[in-house]
DNA sequence: CTGCCGCATCGACCCGGGTCAAACGCACGA
DNA sequence: TCGTGCGTTTGACCCGGGTCGATGCGGCAG
């Protein structure tokens, strides 16, 4: 079970729970190098079709930070239906809906080969207290997912929704080729779309020549249809950095 | 301009920007009672018509509380829709979407005449360094607001948003009639739903005798129908204090 | 009092996208 | 090799709720 380093499934840098490596800068040999945090963060794979990470109304033990891999958060309502609150890719933190209520909010499984690190709550505590820069960064997270979550929740069309999703994923994901690590009928769920409804949107773009499509393996060829069709999503932004501009 | 404590206007005993206040309980006099932030947080009124607290896209200079009355958020799109993406209420912070991006994701105006405190993130940053309680609280706000957009971001029919948002609005102004501070139109606005439609179903559900409608005056009869209603969202739950828990 | 304006209300119509049913393609294990 | 199962694709149908237009209803200024 190794992760190569390919845009489509590389390991990420920054690591919310590593914040002394995420500011030293690629250190690239993982959480624990020297910074005091060994016993903080340790590293954890999680696979698709194995257990989860935590279920729904679990008391918040630990938080998660996303090195390689996706997965998902949801929710399951009393008629059995699944409802997908979010995707996690590297570089997001997970568990972070959940401190306001100190339950978990959701239940998170990996939907493909993933690396997190955990970090319990036990140890993050006393050390948000020494390390003020670990609490900035944590609100910066939830805020940034606070934002992505107001976007979203927006009444648009299927179009709109399914470009600002291609876009945000080709954005996080970076590279040529997109390669989607979830299904379609997980990013309905999440968009709020019936899966033939993504499907016949995506081929809808093909056929406009937006994008050349496989199953999973998407090009895009006119990103700026796409940006203009996703502009009231207002999904993308340029990152600034809250904590340096202190 | 006076303020009279009901349910229905009432000044919130907590506020963010003064923890020690919070902490101490109800001392009633405002932000600046013998703490240390006097020169923290500063009242202002902020009145329906007069400007916004702050306009989408500007830097993000301060963070807000809310003491009394109700404020909106929204943003424009480029046909020149407003579009609501959240209302904030006696006790909430507002401005911390913003912290992720460190520029306002959103306008704020007033939509009932209301006070909030002000704290200027100049003075509001070292603070947080020296005042850990401080930062875990606004983890803590921004993860509840967090939960709370994405229960509402769920695709449920006009009836469940409606019931969902009448017994959240209950939950938060408290008392016995809710006299909703904001427009049908506004309601409508932020579910996602047709002013027409919030309307009809308003007076279903007063049809059912769940309500007794006035305009904006509405008071619950039948409470546990528009819970059964509203489970699926997900809005209320228990609230634990995570900093307590440390 | 009267006109105006914003909000609420009501009815008629229509469409985006959900639902249902069926077929297809591919991966994987026996 | 053949199932078996999951995800995708396609077509036909339908409905919740949006849209449009008109009317009602205070509150406020002149």
């Amino acid at each position: 079970m190794a992760f190569d380093a390919t845009p489509q499934n590389r390991i990420s840098n920054e690591c919310l729970v590593c914040p002394v490596n995420q500011c030293l800068g690629r250190s690239g040999g993982g959480c624990s190098t020297r910074t005091g945090f060994e016993t903080l963060a340790s590293r954890r794979a999680v696979m698709p079709g194995s257990g989860a990470l935590y279920h729904v109304g679990d008391s918040l033990r630990s938080l998660y930070s996303v090195r390689a891999g996706c997965l998902k958060a949801y929710t399951v309502d009393a008629e059995g239906n699944e409802r997908i609150r979010g995707f996690y890719l590297p570089g997001d933190a997970i568990g972070l809906d959940a401190i306001g209520e100190g339950r978990c909010m959701s239940t998170v499984v990996a939907v493909a080969p993933s690396q997190v690190c955990v970090a319990p709550l036990d140890e993050l505590k006393p050390l948000m207290l020494r390390q003020p820069l670990l609490a900035t960064r944590m609100i910066e997270q939830t805020s940034r997912e606070l934002a992505l979550a107001l976007s979203l929740s927006g009444d648009f069309t299927a179009d709109q929704r399914l470009a600002a999703f291609l876009l945000y994923m080709r954005q996080r994901l970076g590279g040529g080729a997109l390669r989607l690590p979830m299904s379609q009928r997980d990013i309905g769920n999440y968009l709020r779309l019936a899966t033939e409804t993504v499907c016949r949107t995506l081929k809808s773009f093909g056929r406009k020549n937006w994008i050349a499509p496989g199953e999973r393996l998407i090009r895009i060829i006119d990103e700026y249809a796409l940006q203009r069709l996703a502009a009231p999503v207002g999904l993308l932004h340029d990152h600034t950095d809250w904590a340096q501009a202190a």
